[in-house]
DNA sequence: ATAATAAAAGATATTTTTGTCTTTATTTTT
DNA sequence: AAAAATAAAGACAAAAATATCTTTTATTAT
Protein backbone atom coordinates (compact mmCIF):
# COMPACT_ATOMS: atom_id res chain seq x y z
CA UNK A 1 0.00 0.00 0.00
CA UNK A 2 0.86 3.66 0.22
CA UNK A 3 0.92 5.90 2.60
CA UNK A 4 -1.93 8.01 0.97
CA UNK A 5 -5.08 6.92 -1.03
CA UNK A 6 -4.92 8.08 -4.55
CA UNK A 7 -6.94 11.08 -4.09
CA UNK A 8 -5.04 12.48 -1.42
CA UNK A 9 -1.74 12.17 -3.94
CA UNK A 10 -4.06 13.71 -6.32
CA UNK A 11 -5.20 16.62 -3.36
CA UNK A 12 -1.95 16.89 -2.70
CA UNK A 13 -0.15 17.32 -5.88
CA UNK A 14 -2.78 19.47 -7.38
CA UNK A 15 -2.64 22.27 -4.30
CA UNK A 16 1.39 21.90 -4.89
CA UNK A 17 0.65 23.00 -8.01
CA UNK A 18 -1.81 25.95 -7.15
CA UNK A 19 0.33 27.02 -3.93
CA UNK A 20 2.96 27.51 -6.97
CA UNK A 21 1.05 29.60 -9.62
CA UNK A 22 -1.59 31.84 -7.57
CA UNK A 23 1.03 32.94 -5.02
CA UNK A 24 0.64 36.58 -7.22
CA UNK A 25 -2.89 36.51 -6.21
CA UNK A 26 -4.26 34.74 -9.59
CA UNK A 27 -6.40 32.28 -10.48
CA UNK A 28 -5.56 28.94 -11.95
CA UNK A 29 -8.06 26.40 -13.61
CA UNK A 30 -9.28 23.07 -13.27
CA UNK A 31 -7.84 22.17 -16.86
CA UNK A 32 -4.68 23.41 -16.50
CA UNK A 33 -4.00 21.84 -12.83
CA UNK A 34 -5.53 18.44 -13.80
CA UNK A 35 -2.97 18.27 -17.47
CA UNK A 36 -0.20 19.37 -15.19
CA UNK A 37 -0.74 16.98 -11.82
CA UNK A 38 -1.71 14.34 -13.88
CA UNK A 39 -4.81 13.41 -13.17
CA UNK A 40 -8.15 12.95 -14.31
CA UNK A 41 -9.85 16.18 -14.64
CA UNK A 42 -13.31 15.92 -13.25
CA UNK A 43 -12.90 13.91 -10.15
CA UNK A 44 -9.66 16.28 -9.51
CA UNK A 45 -12.71 19.06 -9.46
CA UNK A 46 -14.52 16.85 -6.97
CA UNK A 47 -11.31 16.78 -4.74
CA UNK A 48 -10.66 19.96 -4.62
CA UNK A 49 -14.62 21.45 -4.31
CA UNK A 50 -14.36 19.51 -1.08
CA UNK A 51 -11.26 21.09 -0.08
CA UNK A 52 -12.92 24.61 -1.08
CA UNK A 53 -15.68 23.83 1.19
CA UNK A 54 -13.53 22.93 3.63
CA UNK A 55 -11.40 26.37 3.86
CA UNK A 56 -8.02 25.05 2.51
CA UNK A 57 -8.29 26.74 -0.88
CA UNK A 58 -11.00 28.94 -2.71
CA UNK A 59 -12.15 29.33 -6.25
CA UNK A 60 -13.74 31.96 -8.21
CA UNK A 61 -16.20 30.92 -11.09
CA UNK A 62 -16.82 32.64 -14.00
CA UNK A 63 -14.41 33.82 -16.49
CA UNK A 64 -10.54 34.54 -15.42
CA UNK A 65 -11.96 32.57 -12.35
CA UNK A 66 -10.41 29.02 -10.88
CA UNK A 67 -8.67 28.24 -8.08
CA UNK A 68 -6.50 29.80 -5.93
CA UNK A 69 -4.23 30.12 -2.38
CA UNK A 70 -4.61 32.85 -0.43
CA UNK A 71 -1.27 34.07 1.08
CA UNK A 72 -2.12 32.80 4.62
CA UNK A 73 -3.27 29.32 3.47
CA UNK A 74 0.66 28.51 2.27
CA UNK A 75 1.61 28.40 5.70
CA UNK A 76 -0.47 25.76 6.38
CA UNK A 77 0.97 22.36 6.94
CA UNK A 78 -0.01 19.58 4.62
CA UNK A 79 -1.34 17.71 7.35
CA UNK A 80 -4.25 19.36 7.07
CA UNK A 81 -5.01 18.50 3.65
CA UNK A 82 -4.19 14.85 4.39
CA UNK A 83 -6.37 14.48 7.51
CA UNK A 84 -9.33 16.33 5.30
CA UNK A 85 -9.35 13.72 2.53
CA UNK A 86 -7.61 10.37 4.12
CA UNK A 87 -8.93 11.25 7.93
CA UNK A 88 -6.63 10.79 10.79
CA UNK A 89 -5.76 6.97 9.90
CA UNK A 90 -2.21 7.75 9.10
CA UNK A 91 -1.85 9.70 12.59
CA UNK A 92 -3.42 7.58 14.55
CA UNK A 93 -3.94 4.16 12.79
CA UNK A 94 -2.78 0.64 14.02
CA UNK A 95 -0.18 -0.98 12.04
CA UNK A 96 -1.98 -4.47 12.04
CA UNK A 97 -5.41 -2.95 11.51
CA UNK A 98 -6.78 -3.13 15.17
CA UNK A 99 -9.38 -0.87 15.39
CA UNK A 100 -7.94 0.93 18.53
CA UNK A 101 -3.71 1.66 18.41
CA UNK A 102 -3.39 1.03 22.07
CA UNK A 103 0.00 1.25 24.17
CA UNK A 104 -1.93 -1.17 26.85
CA UNK A 105 -3.01 -3.63 24.91
CA UNK A 106 -0.08 -3.25 21.55
CA UNK A 107 -0.26 -5.23 18.93
CA UNK A 108 3.13 -7.16 18.17
CA UNK A 109 4.17 -4.20 16.01
CA UNK A 110 3.08 -1.51 17.77
CA UNK A 111 6.62 -0.14 19.54
CA UNK A 112 8.46 0.11 16.57
CA UNK A 113 5.43 1.14 14.15
CA UNK A 114 4.85 4.23 16.82
CA UNK A 115 7.95 5.53 16.15
CA UNK A 116 7.39 5.67 12.12
CA UNK A 117 4.21 7.18 12.38
CA UNK A 118 5.70 10.02 14.10
CA UNK A 119 8.20 10.61 12.24
CA UNK A 120 5.26 10.65 9.73
CA UNK A 121 3.13 12.93 11.53
CA UNK A 122 6.19 15.38 12.05
CA UNK A 123 6.75 15.59 8.41
CA UNK A 124 3.48 16.38 7.65
CA UNK A 125 3.43 19.19 10.27
CA UNK A 126 6.50 20.61 9.77
CA UNK A 127 5.53 20.60 5.67
CA UNK A 128 3.73 23.61 4.35
CA UNK A 129 1.91 24.14 1.66
CA UNK A 130 3.93 26.64 0.41
CA UNK A 131 7.02 25.77 1.02
CA UNK A 132 8.25 24.37 -2.63
CA UNK A 133 6.72 26.72 -4.71
CA UNK A 134 10.66 28.13 -5.72
CA UNK A 135 11.44 24.96 -6.44
CA UNK A 136 8.05 24.06 -8.12
CA UNK A 137 9.29 27.18 -10.34
CA UNK A 138 12.55 26.70 -10.81
CA UNK A 139 11.72 23.10 -12.21
CA UNK A 140 13.81 21.41 -8.93
CA UNK A 141 10.96 19.18 -8.11
CA UNK A 142 8.26 17.71 -10.12
CA UNK A 143 4.34 17.03 -9.94
CA UNK A 144 4.03 14.88 -12.61
CA UNK A 145 6.27 12.22 -14.39
CA UNK A 146 8.52 13.99 -17.04
CA UNK B 1 -4.47 5.46 4.38
CA UNK B 2 -3.31 2.49 6.13
CA UNK B 3 0.82 1.37 5.67
CA UNK B 4 -1.15 -2.04 4.59
CA UNK B 5 -4.06 -2.99 2.74
CA UNK B 6 -6.50 -4.80 5.00
CA UNK B 7 -5.49 -8.18 3.10
CA UNK B 8 -1.79 -8.06 4.48
CA UNK B 9 -3.26 -6.91 7.99
CA UNK B 10 -4.56 -10.05 7.89
CA UNK B 11 -1.95 -12.35 6.44
CA UNK B 12 0.53 -10.53 9.15
CA UNK B 13 -1.91 -10.98 11.91
CA UNK B 14 -2.54 -14.83 10.83
CA UNK B 15 1.11 -15.54 10.25
CA UNK B 16 1.97 -14.44 13.67
CA UNK B 17 -1.42 -16.62 14.99
CA UNK B 18 0.10 -19.44 13.30
CA UNK B 19 3.58 -18.85 14.47
CA UNK B 20 2.89 -18.83 17.87
CA UNK B 21 0.76 -21.81 17.72
CA UNK B 22 2.51 -23.94 15.87
CA UNK B 23 6.17 -23.41 17.11
CA UNK B 24 6.02 -26.99 18.82
CA UNK B 25 5.32 -28.60 15.24
CA UNK B 26 1.53 -28.41 15.95
CA UNK B 27 -0.89 -27.56 13.00
CA UNK B 28 -3.85 -24.89 13.75
CA UNK B 29 -7.08 -24.59 11.42
CA UNK B 30 -8.39 -21.64 9.45
CA UNK B 31 -11.61 -21.61 11.88
CA UNK B 32 -9.36 -20.89 14.87
CA UNK B 33 -7.21 -18.53 12.97
CA UNK B 34 -9.98 -16.63 12.08
CA UNK B 35 -11.77 -16.16 15.34
CA UNK B 36 -8.24 -15.21 16.80
CA UNK B 37 -7.14 -12.60 14.70
CA UNK B 38 -10.75 -11.28 14.02
CA UNK B 39 -11.21 -11.88 10.22
CA UNK B 40 -13.59 -13.32 7.82
CA UNK B 41 -12.90 -17.15 7.67
CA UNK B 42 -12.94 -17.78 4.15
CA UNK B 43 -11.37 -14.37 2.58
CA UNK B 44 -8.93 -15.18 5.27
CA UNK B 45 -8.32 -18.99 3.91
CA UNK B 46 -7.49 -17.32 0.11
CA UNK B 47 -4.59 -15.04 1.34
CA UNK B 48 -3.39 -18.35 3.85
CA UNK B 49 -3.48 -20.57 0.73
CA UNK B 50 -1.32 -17.92 -1.61
CA UNK B 51 0.94 -17.62 0.90
CA UNK B 52 1.31 -21.50 1.19
CA UNK B 53 1.97 -21.45 -2.54
CA UNK B 54 4.36 -18.58 -1.89
CA UNK B 55 6.25 -20.78 0.20
CA UNK B 56 5.81 -18.86 3.47
CA UNK B 57 3.69 -20.71 5.37
CA UNK B 58 2.54 -25.06 4.83
CA UNK B 59 -0.52 -26.53 5.06
CA UNK B 60 -1.87 -29.92 5.39
CA UNK B 61 -4.98 -31.46 4.62
CA UNK B 62 -7.28 -33.99 6.61
CA UNK B 63 -7.65 -34.59 9.75
CA UNK B 64 -5.63 -33.21 12.30
CA UNK B 65 -4.27 -30.94 9.33
CA UNK B 66 -4.12 -26.99 9.24
CA UNK B 67 -1.51 -24.55 8.47
CA UNK B 68 1.74 -24.07 10.32
CA UNK B 69 5.25 -22.83 9.64
CA UNK B 70 8.76 -24.56 9.71
CA UNK B 71 10.82 -23.58 12.15
CA UNK B 72 13.15 -22.29 9.84
CA UNK B 73 9.85 -19.98 8.75
CA UNK B 74 10.33 -18.60 11.91
CA UNK B 75 12.92 -16.35 11.17
CA UNK B 76 11.83 -14.76 7.79
CA UNK B 77 11.56 -11.18 7.60
CA UNK B 78 7.97 -10.04 7.57
CA UNK B 79 9.20 -8.24 4.90
CA UNK B 80 8.32 -11.21 2.98
CA UNK B 81 4.52 -11.12 3.47
CA UNK B 82 4.24 -7.91 3.12
CA UNK B 83 5.80 -8.04 -0.32
CA UNK B 84 3.84 -10.95 -1.30
CA UNK B 85 0.79 -9.20 -0.71
CA UNK B 86 0.92 -5.95 -1.14
CA UNK B 87 3.82 -6.09 -3.74
CA UNK B 88 7.04 -3.63 -3.11
CA UNK B 89 5.63 -0.09 -3.19
CA UNK B 90 5.53 0.52 0.38
CA UNK B 91 9.49 -0.54 -0.14
CA UNK B 92 10.29 2.10 -3.35
CA UNK B 93 7.15 3.78 -3.85
CA UNK B 94 6.62 8.01 -4.33
CA UNK B 95 4.73 9.27 -1.24
CA UNK B 96 2.51 11.61 -4.09
CA UNK B 97 2.15 8.47 -6.26
CA UNK B 98 4.12 9.44 -8.91
CA UNK B 99 4.85 6.39 -11.12
CA UNK B 100 8.74 6.09 -10.10
CA UNK B 101 10.12 7.64 -7.15
CA UNK B 102 13.54 9.11 -8.33
CA UNK B 103 16.49 10.93 -6.67
CA UNK B 104 16.99 12.61 -10.15
CA UNK B 105 12.96 13.71 -10.58
CA UNK B 106 11.98 13.94 -7.05
CA UNK B 107 8.91 14.85 -6.12
CA UNK B 108 8.12 17.83 -3.10
CA UNK B 109 7.79 15.45 -0.25
CA UNK B 110 10.84 12.63 -2.18
CA UNK B 111 14.12 13.73 0.42
CA UNK B 112 11.83 13.66 3.58
CA UNK B 113 9.66 10.57 2.43
CA UNK B 114 12.43 9.06 1.89
CA UNK B 115 13.95 8.72 5.21
CA UNK B 116 10.51 7.73 6.45
CA UNK B 117 10.27 4.43 3.96
CA UNK B 118 14.05 3.44 4.77
CA UNK B 119 12.84 3.30 8.67
CA UNK B 120 9.90 1.16 7.55
CA UNK B 121 12.00 -1.15 5.22
CA UNK B 122 14.40 -1.21 8.33
CA UNK B 123 11.27 -2.37 10.63
CA UNK B 124 9.95 -4.93 8.38
CA UNK B 125 13.32 -7.01 7.18
CA UNK B 126 14.84 -6.50 10.62
CA UNK B 127 11.51 -8.40 12.62
CA UNK B 128 11.13 -11.99 11.69
CA UNK B 129 8.05 -13.78 11.96
CA UNK B 130 8.80 -15.61 15.10
CA UNK B 131 9.80 -13.20 17.19
CA UNK B 132 7.02 -12.37 19.25
CA UNK B 133 5.85 -15.48 20.33
CA UNK B 134 6.51 -15.52 23.82
CA UNK B 135 4.82 -12.26 23.99
CA UNK B 136 1.94 -13.61 22.38
CA UNK B 137 1.55 -16.86 24.30
CA UNK B 138 1.85 -14.39 27.41
CA UNK B 139 -0.74 -11.99 26.11
CA UNK B 140 1.55 -9.34 26.43
CA UNK B 141 0.59 -8.37 22.62
CA UNK B 142 -2.31 -9.16 20.91
CA UNK B 143 -3.51 -9.82 17.29
CA UNK B 144 -7.26 -8.68 17.84
CA UNK B 145 -9.04 -6.10 20.33
CA UNK B 146 -10.37 -7.55 23.45
C1' DA C 1 -29.40 41.75 -21.50
C1' DT C 2 -26.56 38.31 -23.72
C1' DA C 3 -22.94 35.35 -24.39
C1' DA C 4 -18.99 33.20 -22.72
C1' DT C 5 -16.42 31.13 -19.05
C1' DA C 6 -15.48 28.29 -15.26
C1' DA C 7 -16.59 25.96 -10.95
C1' DA C 8 -20.38 23.11 -8.63
C1' DA C 9 -23.30 19.53 -8.58
C1' DG C 10 -25.61 15.33 -10.13
C1' DA C 11 -25.95 11.02 -12.28
C1' DT C 12 -23.79 7.03 -13.77
C1' DA C 13 -19.95 3.78 -14.76
C1' DT C 14 -15.79 1.11 -13.92
C1' DT C 15 -12.37 -1.04 -11.19
C1' DT C 16 -10.46 -2.75 -7.06
C1' DT C 17 -10.92 -4.44 -2.63
C1' DT C 18 -13.18 -7.07 0.50
C1' DG C 19 -16.34 -10.72 1.73
C1' DT C 20 -19.54 -15.04 1.29
C1' DC C 21 -21.13 -19.42 -0.14
C1' DT C 22 -20.62 -23.86 -2.37
C1' DT C 23 -18.10 -27.59 -4.20
C1' DT C 24 -13.91 -30.35 -4.67
C1' DA C 25 -9.67 -32.69 -3.39
C1' DT C 26 -6.77 -34.73 0.02
C1' DT C 27 -5.70 -37.03 4.18
C1' DT C 28 -6.68 -39.56 8.40
C1' DT C 29 -9.32 -42.46 11.28
C1' DT C 30 -12.46 -46.07 11.86
C1' DA D 1 -13.75 -49.24 2.08
C1' DA D 2 -16.34 -45.65 4.31
C1' DA D 3 -16.74 -41.66 6.95
C1' DA D 4 -15.01 -37.54 8.80
C1' DA D 5 -12.02 -33.66 8.82
C1' DT D 6 -9.79 -30.07 6.66
C1' DA D 7 -7.55 -27.14 3.16
C1' DA D 8 -8.18 -25.71 -1.86
C1' DA D 9 -10.66 -23.90 -5.35
C1' DG D 10 -14.45 -21.76 -7.81
C1' DA D 11 -18.33 -18.89 -8.37
C1' DC D 12 -20.56 -15.08 -6.91
C1' DA D 13 -21.75 -10.69 -4.17
C1' DA D 14 -21.21 -6.39 -1.80
C1' DA D 15 -18.79 -2.32 -0.80
C1' DA D 16 -15.46 1.17 -1.56
C1' DA D 17 -12.44 3.71 -4.48
C1' DT D 18 -11.72 5.74 -8.74
C1' DA D 19 -13.37 7.81 -13.01
C1' DT D 20 -16.52 9.91 -16.68
C1' DC D 21 -20.19 12.51 -18.54
C1' DT D 22 -23.91 15.84 -18.26
C1' DT D 23 -26.39 19.64 -16.32
C1' DT D 24 -26.64 23.65 -13.36
C1' DT D 25 -25.12 27.89 -11.16
C1' DA D 26 -22.39 31.95 -10.61
C1' DT D 27 -19.48 35.46 -12.62
C1' DT D 28 -17.53 38.38 -16.04
C1' DA D 29 -17.15 40.74 -20.32
C1' DT D 30 -19.41 42.47 -24.26
S1 LIG E 1 -1.58 -1.31 18.54
FE1 LIG E 1 -0.86 -1.71 16.54
S2 LIG E 1 0.35 0.01 16.17
FE2 LIG E 1 -0.38 0.46 18.14
S1 LIG F 1 9.75 11.01 -6.05
FE1 LIG F 1 8.15 11.12 -4.61
S2 LIG F 1 9.00 10.08 -2.93
FE2 LIG F 1 10.62 9.95 -4.36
Amino acid sequence: MSLFSKTCEYALRAVFYIASKTADGSKVGIKEIARNVNSPEHFLGKILQDLSRKGILDSAKGPNGGFFLHPKSLKRPIADIVSAVDGDNVFTGCALGLAHCSERNPCPLHHEFKKIRNNIAKMLTATTIGQFNKELTLGKILLKEV
